[in-house]
DNA sequence: GTGGTCTAGACCACG
DNA sequence: GTGGTCTAGACCACA
């Protein structure tokens, strides 16, 4: 069964779209693997406090993306492959680290100094 | 004068929001200092075609922040100490890379890895 | 339920500030408490007959001063500690005070006068 | 010759109004007197480094308000009496009361703690 | 249904 | 000319 105790709710995207992000990156992890059950909508609804509608949109933003499959009644898996998680690892770093390059860049930053930005950071973080 | 000429608009987040992230990042890579006049809302409005109230929506953001002084009927100008300059530019560099290696942690990647993974995406932008 | 009938629109200060001050004053007065839902805009718009944008202005400002809290899709609730009751009593209590008595002195007018005139207004009032 | 060396600029009200309740408060507090000359035009632009369109629209309302007159070219003098003084004295004194005494009734605050608040503010003031 | 953003255009006070 | 406000109406993402 999928986990999400250590999902959080963030300010600045939408609920569905974190929910869409935590399992991504529970498979990058690898905490999620193929052939996990999801938790029923009503169950996480109720777990992190979040509408049913909301969590009916993410379910359906992962069954789009083909890493969510809905099975006998309204029991959801986990269908991955190696393949696709090298995907979606490849899709999640290259998003976000383009952005961070760019506005670095935008602000004059060297790029020794951004290494050791992201250094600092990865230190500072509890 | 601030110069708009190297503004371009994206898709995805808001307009006026963009303007304002323009203009702190141009004050964080020193090409934007303090006295600098800002252009109008007629003139930045027709300069990247965008309509005035949402040129306004941004100055009025930039305003509040503490970075631009409006006075009604006079010209903007552009108000910042060293001291401000370096709150805006630890708080977006902070802000960015603690994103960015939140999300990294939870993929499960080293640091090593993550340092050459923003090396290699420093080098392939254009 | 934020109760907005007592609310009357008067000249001479913009309309979203009008509403600003009327929320903060009905908090100082403690008719208007913490987890108090705040009527939509498309209902307040209706109700006080102004335009669904002037609301929006309002409301965006109480959010910057922390006072409300707004989530695209759902509904805007009131969130205020006894703490920052205080605060906004307080900064209301002498911003006006404070104008009135630097006046007063540049008129050369005593603390008694000044008292008294206040107890007379306060008597005159409707 | 009024002196302009206690004027001070504030946000918030027009700058033009802002000369005309100094002199206002000037006369009441017997500062300025009848046959006082005010300072040129152009020198008192000057003098508080402000647009010279905005000392004239104060000196047009100062001399629509039968505050001053324009003699002999350029040269403006005072021209008061002591009724009008007290109208002027009246007129300011009142409308700033009545705001205060107002917005405090809607605040939920007694008289007793209104007095007390003012002169509170009246001894902090310095 | 709710909030957020954007466009279009108008009016006003101010400098 | 400049900023500030308001109206009117539309579209979108979100819950």
């Amino acid at each position: 069964m999928v986990s999400f105790e250590q999902f959080q709710m963030e300010d600045g995207s939408p609920i569905y779209l974190q929910i869409v992000s935590f399992v991504q990156r529970g498979i990058v992890a690898g905490t999620i693997t193929d052939g996990d059950e999801m938790p029923s909508r009503r169950v996480l609804s109720a777990l992190i406090g979040v509408n049913p509608n909301t969590i009916q949109k993410a379910y359906r933003q992962l069954e789009d993306d083909g890493i969510i499959e809905s099975r006998s009644g309204a029991k959801s898996y986990v269908t991955i492959t190696p393949a696709s998680t090298r995907t979606i690892r490849g899709r999640l770093l290259s998003k976000e680290t383009a952005a961070l390059v760019q506005n670095m860049k935008q602000m004059g930053i060297s790029m020794e100094e951004a290494i050791s930005l992201v250094a600092e950071a990865w230190s500072e973080e509890e």
